[in-house]
DNA sequence: CGGCCGTTTGATGGAACTCAATCTACGTGG
DNA sequence: CCACGTAGATTGAGTTCCATCAAACGGCCG
């Protein structure tokens, strides 16, 4: 075992080794260009609307996501972070956010620095690519999808996600979202969310009590939902 | 005047320069690393899901979008293609498509070479942070907006990435979808597009016949929206 | 002229919203 | 230890926006 901000990490390099070829020194490269771990709170704002994007921040521990307003007050979720995923505008800079980021959780985020090797370049990019399929997934979901579909595909989404990351159980997680949450990022009120999980677990394709959650039958969700994982990119040198 | 190669590259070149000063070598540099223009007919396939996007290639005349479908035959369009934007993961390569990209009309597309200019590769990576701020406003749009509100927010989205590539006329500019493809845009059905864009007539909001749209009350529009067009990154030597 | 594509209009139905009210779990302070 | 406040989950009844289905209409082209 390495020291702790090493452990820490280990969401956004078990996510790139699924990318490009991490070897152990790249990997120490990476954590000691990390600046010591931030820790806030639930609801904290991480990134405000309109700010400039200045460093490569990654959220390493915790759930928040990318959130804006209408001036009646609905809210729209427009993306998730995950452990292993980066704040701000993927991994660009010299951009204004397009949106709000804010905690979901207690949330911890550690600033890269940069790096030389242009691997982690080619990583981060391929990461880029993977939150652009996300949006893309989102967008499929709220435009012509189904309350119960959208919430089975967005269920396997997060289910992949953290597989990725190294934090999947199998199909059984932490799952720290409110029904209140998961509406705004599913496009539907908060009632509609609870009617429609009580659907899923009656059918026994998902178990949810308090912050536990099990996948019971994913091939079904799979083609309730017409999920398909995302194809990450086989690696190839320079292509 | 240029040679024809270069008044073809005019949406992109425009683009580019609320983006990064663009000096008239660059410019030439930009049109002489361009490989043959190609003309795809309406409804030709672009690039195909799963298809791994080897070059950058962008849009120079005509409308294309990003596409996904269902197994039911429903199928919406993640996001439109205007004169300069980029096919494919936006500017990255190396990765995968998520969705398949036809297009709307009949489209010219140019591939551009490998650039030694890092200009290029920064106003190509803000290039990504609109692509990503477009995709974001989607979101929006399908998870919290009425009918109207999609609509006249879609619209105003337009006009100002129009704008962006030269070809805004004060609010009037040649409109081709159709209201089948604004109904996929959308998330309705083209029933309720038609009834959507009557009221909004009658409203004296638009003018839409034929291939020509206007804009009759943008101020209005944008209140009834909520529009906020996205802010270009202030330009800066190497932020 | 007839076929096709896109638009328009009408009638009916349903998925999801709204507005409460209730219930549970949990922490906190008296 | 219990009263209380709060956050989240649950349930019910009435409503609305948009979907669905179907038919008619207009322009364009071969």
């Amino acid at each position: 075992m390495e020291a702790s901000i090493s452990s820490e990490m280990d969401p956004l390099i078990h996510k790139l080794s699924h990318i490009v070829a991490l070897y152990r020194p790249q990997q120490q490269a990476l954590s000691a260009n990390c600046r010591p771990v931030r820790l806030y709170p639930a609801r904290a704002q991480l990134l405000a609307q309109k700010q400039a994007v200045t460093e490569r921040r990654v959220v390493l521990g915790g759930w928040a996501c990318h959130t804006r307003l209408l001036a009646d007050g609905r809210r729209q979720i427009m993306h998730l972070l995950l452990p292993g995923d980066f704040i701000g505008t993927a991994s660009r800079r010299g951009t204004l956010s397009c949106s709000t980021v804010i905690a979901l959780t207690p949330v911890t985020v550690a600033t890269i620095g940069d790096l030389e090797d242009t691997t982690f370049e080619a990583a981060f990019q391929i990461c880029d690519s993977l939150t652009e399929a996300y949006l893309m997934n989102q967008i499929m979901r709220l435009g012509r999808q189904s309350a119960q579909e959208r919430l089975a595909h967005l269920l396997l989404e997060i289910r992949s996600r953290l597989d990725l990351a190294g934090l999947g159980g199998r199909g059984r997680f932490d799952f720290p979202l409110t029904q209140d949450v998961l509406a705004d990022v599913l496009g539907i009120t908060n009632v509609h969310v609870n009617r429609t999980l009580q659907n899923m677990r009656a059918s026994g394709l998902i178990e949810l009590s308090g912050r536990t959650f099990r996948i019971k039958d994913q091939p079904a969700l799979e083609s309730l939902a017409e999920y398909h994982a995302p194809i990450v990119a086989p690696w190839q040198e320079d292509g």
